[in-house]
DNA sequence: CGATAATAGTTTCATTTGCAACTAAATCAA
DNA sequence: TTGATTTAGTTGCAAATGAAACTATTATCG
C-alpha cells in the first residue's frame, strides 16, 4: 500500500539530512569553542592545524589539505597575520608565491588548541565503543570517496 | 615522541573535520541536482518532505522536523507558495497560525523529487553493505544525541 | 625574444545565512 | 476588562559564502 510517491522517504532516515544536521551541530558547538576560548573561526583553526604539521606550505598547499577555497584561505590568512599568529615568507624562486607558517603566538595557540579539539571529540566518540569509533571512520572514508566532487574545490578553472 | 601539543591531531582523521567535509559535498551534490532537475532549494525540499508527510501542519511544526529556524522555514514557504506548491490556510480559531499543505501541484514535484532522493542516497550506500548502512544509522543516531544542542534551535527565547 | 597561456593569490560582488527586532494575535493575571 | 506576557510568523540587517574578475608573476611556445 505505497503512496504515489512510489518509495516513502522519512526525513529522519534520510541520510543527507541526517549528515547534514550532525555536522551543522558538531560545527556549531566546535565553533563555539574555539571563538569562545581562543578567538579563532573553525577555517582558521583548520590553517593552523595544517601549518602546525607542515611549515612552510604555500596558500595552495593549504587549500588543497583544508578542502577549502582560494578565497577562503586567502581571508582566514590575513586575518591570521592580522594576529601575528602566522607569518608569510614570500618565495624568492617564484614571487606570486609565499611560505606560511607558525608564530611563536601561532603555535602557542595552536599547542592550546590541540587537547581542546581532542577533548570535543572524545567527547563525540565516548557514545561508542572504540570498535564503533573505528567503524564510523571507516564507514565515513568509504562515503567520502562516493561523495567527493571530482574536480578540485579551490580553484574552479577546469570547470 | 611527542611534540608540544601533547597529542597530535591529524585533520584528516579529526572527526568534526570529516563530518563537515562529507556532509558539504553530500549537500552539495543533492542541492546541484534538486536545482537543476526540479528548480528547489534543500530548504524547499526539506518542506515539502515534511508537509508530503504531514498535510496541515504549521510552520512552526515544520521548523521543528526539519531543524530550521523560523525564518528559514517562513523565506522558503514563501517561495514555495508563489510558485504554487505549497498552500497557506490560515487558522480560524487562531489567526496568528495557519495549516500549510502540498498543492497538486506540490504533490507533483514531491513524487518526482523522492525516488531521485532515494536514488542519491542509494548511490551514497552503494558503498556499503546492508548491515554497514544499518550500522552507520545507529552511529549517526548516537552522534547527534551527544552533538544535539539542548535549546531549540527555532526559536531563541529562551537562550 | 615576444606573445600567449597558465598559476598564485586577492578583491569584488551578489547571494545566503543567522540572529534580532518587529507585528499581530492570543493568553494570562490582576 | 485591561495591561503584561507569550506565541506565530515576517522583515531587516550584518556577517559569511562562493564564484568570478582581477593583478602580478612565471612558464610555454612560436
Amino acid at each position: 500500500m505505497n503512496d504515489d510517491a512510489g518509495d516513502k522517504l522519512r526525513l529522519d532516515n534520510f541520510l543527507p539530512y541526517r549528515l547534514s544536521v550532525l555536522s551543522n551541530a558538531v560545527s556549531r558547538k566546535i565553533a563555539d569553542m574555539y571563538e569562545r576560548e581562543f578567538d579563532i573561526s573553525i577555517w582558521q583553526w583548520r590553517i593552523l592545524a595544517v601549518l602546525g604539521e607542515s611549515d612552510g606550505i604555500t596558500s595552495t598547499e593549504v587549500a588543497a589539505r583544508t578542502l577549502m577555497d582560494k578565497p577562503a584561505v586567502s581571508r582566514a590568512t590575513a586575518s591570521l597575520i592580522d594576529r601575528g599568529l602566522v607569518t608569510r615568507t614570500s618565495d624568492v624562486a617564484d614571487r606570486r608565491k609565499s611560505a606560511l607558517g607558525l608564530s611563536t603566538a601561532g603555535r602557542e595557540v595552536y599547542n592550546a588548541v590541540i587537547p581542546r579539539a581532542l577533548a570535543y571529540e572524545q567527547e563525540l566518540l565516548a557514545a561508542l565503543s572504540p570498535e564503533d569509533a573505528e567503524a564510523l571512520h571507516g564507514l565515513l572514508t568509504r562515503l567520502a570517496q562516493i561523495a567527493s566532487p571530482e574536480r578540485d574545490l579551490w580553484d574552479m578553472r577546469e570547470g
